[in-house]
DNA sequence: ATGTCGAAGTTTCTTCGA
């Protein structure tokens, strides 16, 4: 079974591109962030003629996640738990039905949360913590789960271009990494550090400063995988190429092909 | 220090977020 995460930056604009990304790459299951529409704006002919079964959680504007899947997902849930005051869509989760056993996707767009320090990086850390409780509630249960998505964390200096460019930066600063080691060392495997060591592996480059054309990017699009999906885990990759297509999103997708 | 993009409102430009 392969999954994909995948930061579209508008689906509307991002429409084409996305709709030959799943003809052509098919997907069987895909994680979208950033859809930056309401559910009703979400373009339904994306999935019509390929027989997607599409769950939306939008917002105006910004943000947004969605879950595409070849098969039907089963008990779709949209927010973290204590959610209710969190007017940004930014969580979703589904379970997935596989030959051999079930998962549950957890799909993600965690904050930015620049300018630190400031009321948005304060945002982003309680997001984390609250992600890093729903993964100890999983844990708990014994429910195989991957958490995956924009985590918007530059987990290492070898996971960008430059690091001394991101050091004050809200996606590289000490206290986002530790908040993201918690939830790793809570006992889940970040997929593709499972696979692939060294530097040079990013999965983002911004649109400004010609940092496709220099290479200057960063990997902040993450897989993370309880004990009994690491177990099933065949390969973990980065669709570099995507960056360089017609109308390419800033983020490329990640792949994760699991025995399932 | 920065050469961009997408969405929405203030709407054929400006502002914001990333």
């Amino acid at each position: 079974m392969k999954i994909a995460t995948y930061n579209v930056n508008g689906i509307k604009a991002r429409y084409e591109t996305v709709a030959t990304w799943l003809r052509e790459d098919a997907p069987d299951v895909a994680v979208l962030q950033e859809i930056k529409s309401i559910d009703e704006a979400f373009p339904r002919e994306l999935v019509e003629d390929t027989g997607y079964d599409l769950h939306t959680h939008g917002q105006k504007g910004f943000n947004g996640v969605a879950l595409l899947s070849k098969t039907p997902l089963e008990d779709v849930t949209r927010g973290l738990p204590d959610d209710d005051e969190d007017e940004q869509a930014r969580y979703i989760e589904g379970t997935v039905i596989g030959e051999t056993g079930a998962v549950r996707i957890c799909g993600l767009y965690l904050p930015n949360g620049n300018p630190a320090p400031g009321p948005k990086y304060d945002y982003k850390l309680a997001w984390m913590a609250r992600l890093e409780a729903r993964a100890k509630a999983l844990l708990a249960e014994e429910t195989p789960f991957l958490m995956t998505g924009d985590f918007n964390v530059i987990p290492d200096d070898r996971d960008a271009t430059r690091p001394e460019a991101w050091a004050n930066d809200a996606l590289a600063l000490p206290q986002t990494r530790a908040a993201f080691r918690r939830i790793v060392n809570l006992g889940l495997t970040e997929a593709f550090r499972a696979r692939t060591q060294g530097a040079g592996h990013y999965s983002f480059w911004d649109y400004q400063a010609g940092a496709w054309n220099r290479n200057d990017g960063i990997r902040i699009d993450h897989f993370l995988l309880s004990p009994a999906v690491a177990d099933r885990m065949r390969d973990c990759t980065i669709q570099t190429e995507m960056r360089g297509r017609e109308k390419p999103s800033d983020h490329v997708p990640v792949w994760l092909d699991l025995d399932l």
